[in-house]
DNA sequence: GTATCGATTAGC
DNA sequence: CTAATCGATACA
């Protein structure tokens, strides 16, 4: 599944002279039509046009009227399936990421989709944006783990399609949202 | 047309 | 627990 391949990649930002970069560390997958939590459950829309489109693109989407949320198109063209980028660990670039986000805390920087997207400077314009060819990319090199297993769980936020355990994170990392009962148990990190 | 609810977050 | 605040969806 795409879903786990993208963690502990890479995720590369040069829009402006700042490089960012950051190591992906929770993700969650949302099927298409037929999984009702998914954006594209309702068809096709101006909203979720990219979702339906060919794969390693970016969508992103605007939601409680503040929050932006970025995704990776991931399926073949009509499969509309994506993986949101839940939580990131910063590794360049954290001076411009507080700057935006207006606070310190490394481990929160890019914690919560909102706060990825307000991090990384991203909102609806960048909605099916290439993420293999840049200016926003996530690197192709192998991923970095840190040692950590995989975890996953319920999808946070979610009713209709709940059940489905389709959140991935690295256990125990600093940078992964959620409370210890959404991360699973004691001992979260 | 109006009502309701989000793939959320910060703050009390 | 709640406000913030817009757009998509549900319903009359």
């Amino acid at each position: 599944m795409v879903a786990r391949a993208l963690l502990g990649r890479v995720l590369v930002c040069e829009r402006s002279r700042t490089r960012l970069v950051a190591r992906i560390v929770e993700v969650e997958a949302y099927g298409g039509a037929r999984d009702p939590a998914s954006h594209a459950f309702h068809g096709c829309s101006a909203r979720n046009a990219v979702m339906f489109g060919p794969p390693g693109h970016a969508y992103v989407y605007f939601t409680y009227g503040l929050h932006h949320c970025v995704n990776v198109v991931c399926g073949r063209e009509g499969a509309a399936a994506a993986v949101l980028l839940r939580a990131l660990e910063p590794l360049a670039g954290e001076g411009l990421m507080r700057r935006r986000r207006g606070m310190r805390d490394h481990d929160r920087l890019l914690r919560g989709p909102g706060c990825v997207a307000q991090a990384l400077g991203l909102s609806r314009e960048h909605d099916g944006a290439d993420l293999v060819s840049g200016p926003v990319w996530i690197a192709d090199a192998s991923p970095c783990r840190e040692g950590r297993a995989l975890a996953s769980g319920p999808r946070i936020g979610v009713r209709a399609g709940a059940g489905r355990a389709w959140r991935f994170w690295l256990a125990g990392h600093p940078c992964v949202s959620g409370t210890r009962a959404e991360n699973g148990g004691p001992l979260p990190r």
